[in-house]
DNA sequence: GTCTTACTTGAAGCGCGGTTCAAGTCAAGG
DNA sequence: CCTTGACTTGAACCGCGCTTCAAGTAAGAC
């Protein structure tokens, strides 16, 4: 009751991945199929929400090891847990990062200054202290 | 009065950025020294504003491409303006979506739900609809 | 039976955003 | 003058996230 089997091609359209990333994606051990028709892999349709899963994580920015260690830790795993939350509290700075680069955007697109990217109100969006050249210990990782 | 020109050296030190990344926004056209010392770059410490803009935008997603689209355009330029309140759009998109994550993210990192990937709150988060296994036509470029 | 067509495989390749390397230069210090 | 050491160069290389390729296979239509 259900049986409804979809081959690699029906779940490539529906998802809109390409085939070959299913079978990457199969390779990092995110999905598999149900079993095979021939040699084709037939999924169950139940895929296609795991799948719409590692692409939103894939879009907001994890790497593929990222998901990978999501989607095989030991269920109720405390130190997967610990990493969600941390996962969470990174998106929020990027979050704010990309408020930021919205606002200047925003600014940019109607301001008026000459040379766009000399304009202090633009400027002000990326460097918290106004128009001093000083510079101090910025450890910002690389 | 101020002649306090930085080597690469410095600005690294200073921006957090790596030297062969300076020489890297060099060829892309990003920067450029305001001259030289024998072989040695000499940096106006206006190249830090600079750099802290492009390095904010690169972590804002844009790519080398169109940063230096932003950087080299005419300026007031009405298509530049254009794209910058474009990409202002988009970033919208990408804020939401961070959002989601984020929040799925934190439901995740509490939830109680077995296979954590399989708890229906947190599946909610990338599917808009319920548990239903459909899936129609999703345009999403890949 | 044979054709078509979408699948299969492993390996190689690609675009991005740099980093690393080998070999050389040169300003400053002693 | 000689050494030191941070700089210089172009070219090669890297990791990521796939895509492309060449060669092969099998299900379903005729």
């Amino acid at each position: 009751m259900d049986g409804e089997l979809l081959d690699i091609g029906e779940v490539a359209r529906r998802t809109g991945l390409a085939a070959s990333a299913l079978r990457y994606y199969e390779k990092q051990g995110f999905i598999a199929p149900a079993g095979r028709n021939g040699l084709r892999r037939s999924y169950r349709p139940d895929v296609l929400d795991r799948l719409a899963l590692i692409v939103c994580a894939r879009d907001a920015g994890f790497t593929i090891a990222e998901i990978a260690g999501f989607l095989r830790a030991a269920p109720g795993d405390p130190e997967l847990r610990a990493r969600l939350a941390d996962k969470a509290v990174r998106l929020e700075d990027d979050i704010a990062r990309l408020e930021r680069m919205r606002d200047a955007l925003r600014h940019a697109s109607a301001c008026a200054h000459e040379p766009l990217v000399e304009c202090p109100d633009f400027k002000r969006h990326f460097r918290p202290d106004g128009g001093g050249q000083s510079a101090s210990e910025r450890p910002s990782r690389q």
